[in-house]
DNA sequence: CTGAATCCTTGCCGATACTG
DNA sequence: CAGTATCGGCAAGGATTCAG
């Protein structure tokens, strides 16, 4: 350890840092696929194939992708059973939970405002000035 | 009005309708772009280069690309003064600020396990065998 | 200042085939 | 069954330009 001995607080260079990460974590969780997946998932625990059954149109490639990124970023938890045929079994960890947590009211909330949002388009394929209000 | 006469219930195609139609919603919305646009937004009112200059990094066709879509969507507001040059203000509507509470404890979510994230990727690039427990 | 349209590059994503 | 690799089409997205 050779970082910041003259110093407790972090500097300016710490907090960029930390922003840059926080951004790329943001960009890395805030996809479609990662977000069903998460979803999906939710307090079970699935195999490969259950998931992709589970996800409604994810192709074979894209399911792995993402759940490497999401093990990497350790918001599910890989356990492999080394028997033959493999079994494979993804989890969420702590961190997953608590992120499900906000994607469940992110799903919520898309029902709740499916009839306004369903109006809305009406509207704007229209063109008419009835425009939505703040 | 000529649709279900005959039922006051939901039938089967209603629901597979609203069903594509939330999925459709959560594609557009659970994107790195609309995200980091309504953050930004949140309670302000912004004009479309204040807006640019707030979402660190994105484009100026991304921007508009999102803003018309957030506005087909009615979940921001679109306000023309039609001044020389022309003055262009947006705010999040009331849908809005409900999808916005979400991606507020989405963001905090991302501060709070930075750390633990930032591990997690160090043990993944060392291949290392301690991996995160559920 | 906004916004639309154009070109052009990049990377996503699906399909396929091959290992353990 | 699960995972990786490769190829190819196509859409996302950046830069630029023109219009209102």
């Amino acid at each position: 350890m050779v970082t910041k001995q003259y110093s407790g607080l972090p500097d300016e260079a710490d907090l960029r840092r930390a922003d840059s990460l926080a951004r790329e974590i943001f960009s890395d969780v805030a996809n479609k696929w990662a977000l069903l997946i998460i979803e999906a998932l939710g307090e079970r625990t699935l195999r490969f194939s259950e998931l992709r059954a589970e996800v409604e149109g994810i192709s074979h490639k894209m399911l792995t992708q993402n759940l490497r990124m999401l093990e990497r970023n350790g918001l599910v938890h890989r356990e492999v059973h080394p028997t033959v045929p493999p079994r494979v079994e993804y989890t969420l960890t702590g961190p997953g939970r608590g992120l499900r947590a906000t994607v469940d009211t992110m799903c919520s909330w898309t029902h709740r405002n499916l009839r306004h949002i369903e109006e809305s388009r009406k509207r704007f394929a229209t063109g008419t000035g009835t425009a939505d209000t703040p």
